[in-house]
DNA sequence: GGTAGTTGCGCAATCGATTGCAGAAAATTT
DNA sequence: AAATTTTCTGCAATCGATTGCGCAACTACC
């Protein structure tokens, strides 16, 4: 038990106090340069350093090194349920392998972001995962040319010039289709997302095939296409369909707030969630399956995709000349109250697609 | 437009092309020392700097003067959707006044937390906001020791010996507590949070003096000890309680979560929420308005929260020795379908307890 | 015009680590 | 035993800023 904010113990410290030079207790205490030193003298420096209480100072390792083992993880949304699991899993997977990963949160907006990207740069993140990125992405450029090691997460960019964690929109979709068509609708609205990022463009065209694959017509007039994934934005986004065209008995949607928004749009209109318009959503996010009607939607593996983003990043972290990575992982399709009972007996019910490994 | 990765610009190289020693270009560029300088040879280096595109190192900053411009987030749970906006108010006011926070989840495990701070006290942040605290804590007292400026968000410690921004959480019961005795309840069950920390504290007493206050009797066995504030835990200790005593026909719970495990039981028991038994929740935290039916509960302004506990640090970050202060916020109770109509005509209909204005 | 008082800038130490290089001691070879 | 190699540790520079101190140059006063 120490009293008085005494001023931390600093590697002279503790060399002063084994009787040897500072560099020596630095090489005794890195595991990398410990064989250079007596077992004998690395005994007593660590015995001492123990004693002291000796705490490296990351700062000062920092600025000799350049390196901060600290790694930036920049989210569109904090406040979107669909984003907590992912940065525990990053968390889970960094922590121990001595990595702090340092949470930002960039509203969607492009300003921020790349104010918020500096900042990181300015503070020398040792590596980025980003949820933030649009289908071109001047920030990700940024980073590629800065070479600072990035895992793009949910979202990725049109080229493939850096490593990924995303799922497979495309085979997500069409399990939705799929699932509304066998429920036997024939009239399927789309809520499509933001089309300048890879979610909303590559559902968007997973609907459209997903649509001719079970021989059913994509009206141009029962897609439409949302600024955002927000309830607000769904909301709006089916009222101007349903104002367009009363008669369509299902939307699927590219997101579950989206979703969401739907099933307030319906509320308003004194209209039944799954018995008078079939509605499905993307993400399985936390609560949905709470909602009245429970949400029918397409469940991404949260966790998971968190996990393996970090164990991309850390690869590349270990070894600078890691390969560029794209992980695409499976979707499900949790089926909920929201779509409600087959219609009739669906025609010439057709088998569920299986996945295409997408790109 | 720059072409590879050409070494940053440094201190020197500004100094080096402006003429003069690196210590004016930092008197030059440093606002607080700026009028050492003469006024040409400011604008000289601005120029100069500017053209450059010099960026400040803030590992060096923080290495020389012991401070990182980082204030570091506690929170206990970052699944929980009461955080997301609290955290979005944190970095709204922390940003502008130029610093960054770093966010870490704890995952309400102390052995976490305590890593976590240590990583945080290391890495030199100038001041910390915990959602983390216990009525008894270790690390709080950690940080006193240390101190590092701190407030204490959501949850307070039993000592007042650090500022805290925290809602009136007995104010808040007696909300909840006098809707369901005006709607007819004379039988209400309470789910407790965690004792060891204030809110599970004080809204355990806060139900006792608000039973008091209108007049019932609040029965033992008709309170349930929950271990922690999450939905498996709020369907278990209903269970309980209902296999103990089935007659009550309310139950005011302490904590959202715990309102929501009450509708998981409740559908189990084939009950109806509302009708069967009226529940309350504490926190209106997202997407409880959505619940079928939607969820009584005290709505908490989590914004206002974050914000306040923001300005309150960065008071005590400007003046090292800016007072200790408690900021108590006053809840609302938001009335929806959980409680269900008034079952008779209350007899003789209480008005709503004015706020106490707490300690 | 000499002295005292300002003003403005440069010098050099410092924060707390890491690391290339040199040299002493020990081990090995001849 | 001398020469050579190997092994270990110390020296000192370095990362990129900040800042106390000192010294010119300039202003002001008598």
């Amino acid at each position: 038990m120490d009293f008085m904010a005494t001023r931390r113990v600093t590697l002279r410290d503790v060399a002063r106090q084994a009787g040897v030079h500072p560099s020596t207790v630095s090489r005794a205490l890195n595991p990398a340069t410990r064989e250079m030193i007596t077992e004998e003298i690395v005994r007593r420096v660590s015995t001492t350093a123990e004693a002291l209480g000796y705490q490296p100072n990351p700062i000062a390792y920092g600025l000799k090194t350049n390196r901060s083992r600290i790694v930036g993880v920049l989210i569109p949304d904090i406040t979107n349920p669909v984003f907590p699991p992912i940065i525990r899993a990053i968390e889970d997977a960094l922590g121990p392998a001595g990595y702090t990963p340092i949470l930002a949160n960039t509203d969607n907006d492009e300003g921020r972001e790349r104010v918020i990207l500096e900042n990181m740069i300015a503070r020398r993140v040792d590596g980025l995962i980003m949820a933030t990125a649009r289908r071109r992405d001047p920030l990700v450029e940024r980073c590629v040319a800065e070479e600072i090691p990035l895992v793009l997460i949910n979202r990725t960019v049109a080229t493939g010039e850096v490593s990924s964690v995303v799922n497979d929109d495309e085979f997500g979709m069409q399990l939705a289709v799929a699932h509304m068509a066998r429920c036997g609708h024939a009239r399927i609205a789309h809520l499509a997302g933001p089309l300048d990022v890879s979610t909303g463009f590559a559902r968007h065209r997973g609907f459209l095939k997903a649509m001719k694959a079970v021989g059913l017509k994509a009206d141009p007039r029962l897609i439409g296409l949302c600024n955002s994934f927000s309830e607000a934005e769904g909301r709006r986004v089916f009222l101007v369909l349903r104002a367009r065209d009363r008669r369509f008995t299902a939307v699927v949607t590219a997101n579950d707030l989206l979703a969401v928004g739907c099933y307030d749009a319906l509320a308003e209109l004194g209209l039944r969630v799954g018995k008078d318009v079939a509605v499905s959503g993307f993400n399985d996010m936390p609560f949905v399956d709470k909602l009245r009607p429970p949400l029918t939607t397409v469940r991404i593996p949260h966790y998971q995709m968190g996990a393996q983003a970090a164990r991309t990043l850390l690869a590349r972290l270990h070894d600078h000349g890691a390969p560029i990575e794209h992980v695409t992982l499976r979707p499900e399709l949790v089926v909920r109250g929201s779509t409600g009972p087959p219609r009739k007996p669906s025609p010439h019910s057709r088998r569920q697609p299986t996945s295409k490994g997408s790109r």
